[in-house]
DNA sequence: GTGAAATAGTTGCGCAAGCAACTGTTGTAC
DNA sequence: GTACAACAGTTGCTTGCGCAACTATTTCAC
């Protein structure tokens, strides 16, 4: 049986692609770039994304290409780049909230009972938090 | 904050990795194989890995490649072909299995309560179980 | 200040995945 | 039994990923 995560997923990409939406990696993006209060620099992606430094900079190409994005230079360090999200890139952003909180609640809230859907969440949390610490042993998020 | 699956897989790969074994694709497919009382065919084994058809096919190139399982015909169905795990398929089964018990110990077992990790495997199988009704609707294993 | 080491991001390369099209076989309708 | 649909598995093609090497900049030691 596969796991549950990966099912959730899968259906995610899936009905993504049927509302003629961007893919997950897209949407880790944006939803990054949308809930940071100041312009984020794709190594502060690193640990949100589940992609390498590489993959990540061909991932925020994609994304730019399509005007959901925009690289401007970061003032304080010249080697960097700061990642705008673009007013398109919000609307599209918008438009795939709702495929996830909905696939999310078909495929997981309504098959479980509410109080165990709570331990599942809080667990996880849990056990995200504390991996770094039990198995990367540094802490770092630096994926490559 | 990843996801705690995908810390915990790529957490397995990269332990596999230094030990010098086979990759998850590979693990999937060999422990299915050794797991079924029956040598296996391709589809059956399409609703327990996480690949497509096509992949399946050439994940199963590599590893008959690598000498740990072996193609042969499959008496009833001459489109269909048997896939049979080799002696030395099964030895680095038995390499892999301690690694991901480990993996998943001091990735996920130690890091919460006992009451919890029964809790959430619980669920997790429900979830995963309940999902192809509530999301696939034909209940298919069909990745493709 | 100067040189070495670390960091941010990009790029070349090879690999594995998915989709769609294909071959060969089996099942079904009539 | 014959034609047609469904199925099992493979292959061509394109795409995205990770690793390692690279450039440019910054940080640190002295």
């Amino acid at each position: 049986m596969r796991s549950a995560y990966l099912l959730l997923s899968e259906r995610f990409e899936k009905e993504l692609a049927e509302a003629g939406l961007p893919d997950l990696g897209f949407y880790g993006v944006l939803l990054a770039l949308s809930e940071a209060p100041e312009p984020s620099r794709p190594r502060d992606l690193l640990c949100k994304v589940n992609v390498t430094k590489s993959g990540l900079t061909r991932l925020v190409d994609r994304i730019e290409k399509a005007g959901l994005v925009e690289r401007t230079y970061c003032p304080s360090d010249r080697r960097g780049t700061f990642l705008v999200i673009t007013d398109q890139g919000r609307e599209t952003l918008a438009k795939m909230q709702p495929v996830r909180e909905r696939v999310f609640r078909e495929g997981f809230v309504d098959l479980v009972e509410e109080e165990d859907a709570v331990t599942v969440a809080r667990v996880m949390a849990e056990v995200s938090e504390g991996i770094y610490e039990a198995l990367n042993a540094d802490g770092s998020c630096d994926a490559e």
